[in-house]
This record gives structure tokens, C-alpha cells and sequence, in this order.
DNA sequence: GTGCAGTTGCACAACGATGTGCAATGTACG
DNA sequence: CGTACATTGCACATCGTTGTGCAACTGCAC
């Protein structure tokens, strides 16, 4: 047991990405999901997990950050180098969306757990980068809101949870989200729809 | 201790209103807290907590019953007898901001907890009655998206808890908020955001 | 096969939460 | 005052979870 943290075995690697795939499913099912469960779902022990992980806390961090590190990349790499707010939205949208697509699990869990609170401190850099974007494209006149910038970012947000979760119910096909989610934010922002759809497409192509 | 559950003091009725409302409060913060934690925030034991309701579960049923059911009266009164479906948003996303207001912390509650699948599944005939309306829209080509009536209800309810969320956060002030909720609800459905300003401006006077 | 890292199974202490029992205290109302 | 009911404070059993210790077992590599 001394070594299990080390020493790096195929085996062990292997059994360590199990964990935390399961992990992730099964703390979206309950987010309070014992050790124990996560375990036996992995198909180990509930000691073998603590081998791999010192805490509970360190699984769930683990997660997190893998998650948010993705995520965050993705959301810069999407508007590199992109003038126009609208196609940085939608770029960015839709680079985040393909990742998310295999976080989409967490991502949705980000809104439910108690964890939440260490989730939203690290997202905080997207999120202050995107008030910057919105609030640019509010002060072009590119986008049109009741909403000040700060909460029009929330919008955005809870819009790309409400996709990922209209996907996990089988109401959308993984496939056509990432577009509809991408128009469906710029439609929120006060973008015409015609407009939106348009531009979307072009990117998706 | 005995006739605690059906006699009706003043003392004992003032009580559980006091419980339920801190019991609100304190479960937003932490969908984990302990019913010690809620008597003591409420200013009385934890063995008086469990004189007014017989479990924890009780407590926190009571709470989603109450909350569940004056929204569901104000999402229908809304839309009595209105015919253009933008207005019918319109006017129910006003009359249920009117009281979710109070119940605010609940409903936003409602997308973090555990109680979630319940909460859900008692809000499926609102939700129910939400994508018929916007089914309708879509159909008459007052509404406009990418994406199908039910997707399009999971973002309409996301949008609600989106501004809540910023209200909370003192991102916006409450005043203003139902209005902007409806108007942001309309403009993500495709409404010209000119448009639905208006018509928000006219309803809300 | 010998050894070594990972895994298992069990045992344990510690903690916190739930729900209940009961005697004592407090307080409204006739 | 005295009755009735609400509240309190404490005790208790029970349960689930976390994190750790240790001996035995498994499989792979050399």
C-alpha cells in the first residue's frame, strides 16, 4: 500500500482512470455518492480508492480541475485573435461545447452540488472573460439586453447547462447541440435569430 | 409533546412559520444542512424542530409543496384567457417572478439539491403546460430557434434561475429583475428584442 | 520461483446526523 | 391558581461515512 501512490503500474494507471470515469458518472447521479459506491461501481474496493486518492476531496478536486483546465482552454482557443463579439461568442461556444461534451456530466453536476462554491471560484476567469466579451459587444451594439453584462454572462452560463441537460434526456441529438446551443446564446444576447443561425452555420461548417 | 403536531397555539403556529422560513434560507446556503443547524438559526432546539415535523424529509417536503403550488397557480393565472403566445410568456413569467420572488432561495435550490428528482417531477405539468405554449409560438412563427418546444423549456427555466442567481448575487436589482427576466425569456425565444421590450413594458406598467 | 507493487478483506476509531424518550421548565388562557 | 400545551435539555441507540492499519493474496517482471 506504501508505494501505491508512486509507482506508476499499468495496471494501477488503468484502475486510476476508471476511478475517476465512474466517479464522474456516479456523482452526477448523487452528488453525496459514498466512497463506497464510486468503488463498487469501479469495480474495486473501497481501500484500493483511497490507494489512488488520500480523500474524498482529492478525488472530487481531481475531477474538477481536469474539468475546468479543458474547459478554460478551450474557451480561450475559441476566440483567439477574433474581432467580432458575435463570432467569438459562437466560436467559443461551440469550441467549449465539443469538450464539454465529454465533461458534460460534471459540468451539469457544477450546478447542483455543494461543491459548487469551489467550482464557480475557479471558473471565475471565464466567466470575467466573458462579461468582457458580452460587454463589448453591448457597446457595439452587436448585442441587446435588459440584462447588464455581469448577468447576461449567468444567462449564457445556465443556457449551456440547459442544453447539456436537454441532451442528457435524449430531447436533442448530441450532435445538432453544440449549433443550437452556440445560436441559442447568441439569441439570448439580443442577436436576430436569422442572423445568428447564419453565422453558426458558417463557423460549423 | 405529544399534541404538538395538532393543537394550535400562537406560540407553536409563529414557531413552524419561523422554522420553514429559516429552514429556506439555511438550506440554500448549504442543501446539506443538518436540522440542528436549522433549529439553531431558528432560534429554537432541535428536539422542537422534530415537535413540528416528523422527519427532516417532512420538513423539507413541506417547503417544495408550498413553493411547487403557488407557482404552479401564479404560472397558470397568468395565461388565462391570453391568445398571443408571446404575451401569454410574457404575462406567466411575470406572475410567477411576482411570487418565486419570495420563494426565490427555493427555486434556486431546486437545481442543486439531491431532492431535485422531486422537485422535477412535481413541476412536470408546468413544464408541461410551458413547451405546449411555446410549441404554439413556434408554430404561429412568433417564436423562432434552433431548438425543439421541450429543449427550448429547459432553457426558459434556466433563464429564470440564471437571473435569480444574479439577483442573489446583488447583480442586479430586484426591482427590475421580473422584467428582465421576461424580456431575456422572449428574446431567447427568437423575439426581436424591441419587440419584447415592448410588449414586457406595456404588460408590466 | 522470487520479489515487488497493487489489491483485497477485515477491523477499527472517530465523527456527525437522525430520530426518540422523558422529566423539567415555561407560558398562555380559563 | 391551575390546567394544558409548547418548549427545553439531556440522554440514548442507531446508522452511515470517512480515513487508517495490517495481514494475506494476486499477478507480472526479472
Amino acid at each position: 500500500m506504501s508505494a501505491m501512490t508512486t509507482g506508476n503500474t499499468s495496471r494501477a494507471d488503468a484502475n486510476r482512470r476508471r476511478i475517476l470515469d465512474v466517479a464522474l458518472a456516479e456523482l452526477l447521479r448523487d452528488p453525496d455518492a459514498s466512497m463506497d459506491q464510486i468503488a463498487r461501481a469501479a469495480g474495486v474496493v473501497r481501500r484500493t480508492v483511497y490507494g489512488h486518492f488520500p480523500s474524498r476531496e482529492a478525488l472530487i478536486s481531481t475531477l474538477v480541475d481536469d474539468a475546468v483546465h479543458a474547459l478554460a482552454a478551450a474557451h480561450a482557443a475559441g476566440r483567439e485573435g477574433v474581432e467580432d463579439p458575435a463570432e467569438a461568442v459562437a466560436r467559443s461556444v461551440l469550441a467549449v461545447w465539443h469538450i464539454a461534451d465529454r465533461y458534460r456530466l460534471l459540468v451539469a453536476l457544477a450546478q447542483r452540488t455543494v461543491t459548487m462554491q469551489g467550482i464557480r471560484e475557479r471558473l471565475a476567469p471565464v466567466r470575467k472573460s466573458s462579461v468582457e466579451l458580452l460587454q463589448r459587444g453591448l457597446d457595439q451594439g452587436v448585442f441587446s439586453s435588459a440584462l447588464p453584462a455581469p448577468a447576461l454572462a449567468y444567462v449564457h452560463e445556465q443556457i449551456m447547462f440547459a442544453v447539456m441537460e436537454a441532451v442528457n434526456d435524449g430531447l436533442l441529438p448530441p450532435s445538432e447541440a453544440g449549433r443550437s446551443a452556440a445560436v441559442t446564446v447568441l439569441t439570448a444576447a439580443g442577436v436576430p435569430a436569422s442572423l445568428a443561425g447564419a453565422l453558426v452555420t458558417r463557423l460549423d461548417g
